[in-house]
DNA sequence: TTGACATTCAATCATTCGCTTGAATATGAT
DNA sequence: ATCATATTCAAGCGAATGATTGAATGTCAA
């Protein structure tokens, strides 16, 4: 495939944000939910939120940092992509718990209290 | 069954913080690692931290506010147990991307762009 | 009763957060 | 060239966060 004209990939490095942080604002798991759906230049993300241009872009960039979309330039727009792979992690976390709400069991593991 | 002497307990009612919010901090997610194990008094818990006895508590506190723990009066200890049913939420929600780690899709659902 | 222990309450403080506004950069259209 | 569009950069601000310290409360032990 040839390369497009006019066409940059920002590629993810190490993240340097938390995804669990990322994800504790409701405004950017909005933002991935909205990305889930395909890809959108900041423009079409913004007329979802009550809030300025740049504060949506704001949390763009910490989803980006914590590698949770990437981004492309395509002329003048900006088209954020979901990435969110590393969802799997607290994905994962969370479902250690899962016999807590499946069994009703108290207590996990192995470990028992010796007191 | 008889109420037991000297016991108490703080029910959980509606909760006042966010669980995405209660899960970001690191620390907080340490505490409920470590009470998935068993209930613990403060003072057996604090031993894993690097930070004041208050500190932990107040992290304990917040935690209780979002209902993942619950805590019992024993005696002069204050026993903490983990309540956390309410991660299936974020479980649930991080589910949704699963097709993203799981396939390598790089699109969910129904949607397609109309540009 | 006195004192040690376990925990919370309360005040304080530096840092971070989420947002706003205004300037800067870059691309496309005329 | 000029101007509108799309987006980021940057500075500032009030509110929330995470931690500390010291005082207060309650329980056990001598």
């Amino acid at each position: 495939m040839a390369i497009s004209l006019g066409m940059q990939v920002d590629r993810a490095s190490a993240p340097k944000v938390d995804i669990f942080h990322a994800v504790a604002d409701a405004n950017r798991r909005k933002l991935l939910d909205l990305l889930a759906a395909g890809e959108r230049p900041v423009q079409e993300l913004v007329v979802h939120f009550d809030m300025s241009f740049q504060a949506v872009s704001q949390h763009l960039h910490i989803l980006a940092e914590a590698g949770l979309v990437t981004r492309r330039k395509q002329g003048r727009y900006r088209i954020y992509r979901a990435q969110p792979a590393a969802l799997r992690d607290i994905h994962d976390w969370a479902g250690q718990y899962r016999a807590f709400w499946e069994n009703r069991l108290e207590r996990l593991g192995g470990y028992l209290d010796e007191t």
